[in-house]
DNA sequence: CCAATTATTCTCTAGATGAGTATAATCCGG
DNA sequence: CCGGATTATACTCATCTAGAGAATAATTGG
């Protein structure tokens, strides 16, 4: 099982450590909240609970052995799921939520699982959905949403302009631009959340505003939405894909067991939603040795066979990647 | 104010959003512990409480806002500090920990904070640890520690070939030799958790063993010992700050408003705990236009009198740096 | 003025990365 | 059985980046 060497440890050291100082901390109750990923026919997918507009979820228990488990618990019994890789995304204390009678906190820890979709056992085949769905801004694969420029740049804009003192509105444009690469910057496809939180804060996301002030507010974005704040820990998690899939070979957890390089190379696209040139993306696979040959051809498709290949799991033992940025001596 | 725009943002979004699932939650306490780094003249160091053994913290209460606003209330309240930078690094639950008659179980969210030393204001002036006090085997800016050699590595090779299964104990010799370079492998200073829970694990660490087993137990390594899991969170909190350093103009929350590149330079070599290449650090810097020249020179030094450089807060504007490593088309 | 000391600039090299071209192996319709 | 379409794989080339070390500049203290 591929797995995250850091995040496991950490959730070792949580379990097996013993604390002495007692305190008067006041209670809260405890919330437990998944992003499963993986890959579908439909592209890049999320497991979705309700009228998918929900992340499967649900209290930290006393029978839970530790945060993780009971995460995996509530996602088997929500959805026939079982987990593979698994990390922490964020933890966060919800203001407004209140228990009953005597006022309570909610803490939310959300988590972020990759998978393979045959996993699934059980009645929940309808439950993947892409992400796109969720933020159709997202997927430069074919080319630049049309929406970005017809939709949310007039609109930002809009928002930019509404302002009156000068600086707050360029900052305003400066923020969208870098977000969404207006005035000919380069898209970056990390900033799923920056670009999330800004529209949030235009007031562009429906979830910003309350049912009461729709008919005052500006039209929402296109883009499915999600219960509270779902739709941002997704964007989260898209985020920490996004960025982790380029210096830890978490992809793999997402493919079958032997695939092409180029299966390989459509998942890599598909999650950070834009192209790589196929040769140069062949180099740097080989070049870093992730996988190896099964000796195997694809026979189905057209054109010349492709070879099969299988992740090398060897170099999770043998490497731990961490990028180098500062000019250290060789030595 | 220089800020993790993704960190904040996410802590913004857990205090501005509004839930509808009711939920039959259990009760846990919440505490808040806060890893505050400084550069003092001992070097990188840490805000410690008690007897040096204790990192601030505190439970999360009513009266708080928001998470982050608790810590900031606690660490205040306990080191007279006041924290600008934080980031969160962790949250586990905790097992073994019981509060009174009712089982209960305690919630531990952990932070970074970066600071300036001279910020202080009241009592709390001894508080500064060097880190390296915690991890001697970490700094290797003169030379490697020769205690990695004369007591970490045969130490660990002792654990390793101590279990009689072949195949675990080539592993066990291999996790060693990658997290602390042996057999002429190379450092890698971002592995600061790996080594501690492999010392850890091979009880070696003081906290790993109860007091009525120490005499049975091998003798711990050196480096002062912490409370509960206080020392695995700041290895936490370190390996965190040496990767980041590496991507984020981070480096700058802990320095003086105007400082020369050396001094930035010695800052990044402590964190790091290993030496840089200067002229080539001067290049990295300069070419990212990371600072400005404020004009000035240095006076009191002997040599060549140094130029005086700032930060140049307008980059966090401006770029939004994300490292690239996927072989993506420039379009 | 000279030696010591620190700062700053340049050069050289090897490797990584972006981009495009060329060749290979298959299928399919004639 | 051949030629075009299609996909896979292998090369080539220019540019950029990072590691390493040398050379030059500006001080201080004798």
């Amino acid at each position: 099982m591929l797995t995250d060497a850091r995040e496991i440890m950490q959730d070792q050291a949580a379990t097996g450590s013993k604390a002495k100082r007692s305190s008067k901390a006041h209670n809260a109750s405890v919330d437990l909240i998944a992003v499963v990923v993986a890959m579908t026919e439909h592209g890049p997918s999320v497991l979705a609970v309700g009228a998918g507009d929900a992340l499967p979820s649900g209290p930290f228990e006393h029978g839970h052995r530790s945060l993780q488990s009971g995460l995996r618990g509530w996602v088997e019994h929500q959805t026939g799921h079982q987990l593979g890789y698994i990390e922490q995304l964020y933890t966060f204390a919800d203001r407004d939520r209140i228990g009953k009678e005597r006022q309570q906190r909610v803490i939310s820890i959300s988590y972020l699982a990759l998978t393979r979709a045959e996993h699934a056992a059980g009645p929940g085949k309808r439950a993947w959905r892409s992400w796109y769905d969720y933020f159709p801004w997202e997927d430069h694969r074919s080319d630049i949403p049309s929406m970005v420029a017809d939709i949310l740049q007039p609109r930002l804009l809009a928002w930019a302009d509404g302002v009156g003192q000068d600086h707050i509105r360029r900052e305003r444009r400066q923020r969208a631009a870098i977000a969404f690469g207006f005035d000919g910057r380069h898209w970056n496809e990390e900033l799923v959340l920056q670009r999330y939180e800004l529209l949030y804060e235009a007031g562009l996301i429906e979830e910003a505003t309350r049912v009461s002030e729709r008919s005052a507010s500006p039209r929402p974005v296109p883009g499915a939405t999600m219960i509270a704040d779902h739709r941002r820990i997704l964007a989260t998690a898209i985020a920490r894909l996004r960025s982790k899939i380029k210096y830890r070979p978490v992809v793999f957890e997402l493919m079958p067991p032997v695939f092409t390089l180029l299966q390989l190379q459509r998942t890599v696209e598909a999650l950070s939603g834009r192209l790589v040139h196929k040769p140069n993306f062949r180099r740097l696979i080989e070049q870093q040795e992730l996988v190896e040959e099964t000796g195997e051809t694809t026979a189905d498709t057209v054109g010349r066979p492709a070879k099969l290949f299988r992740f090398r799991h060897a170099v999770l033992d043998e490497r731990v990647a961490a990028g180098t940025k500062l000019p250290l001596s060789r030595a």
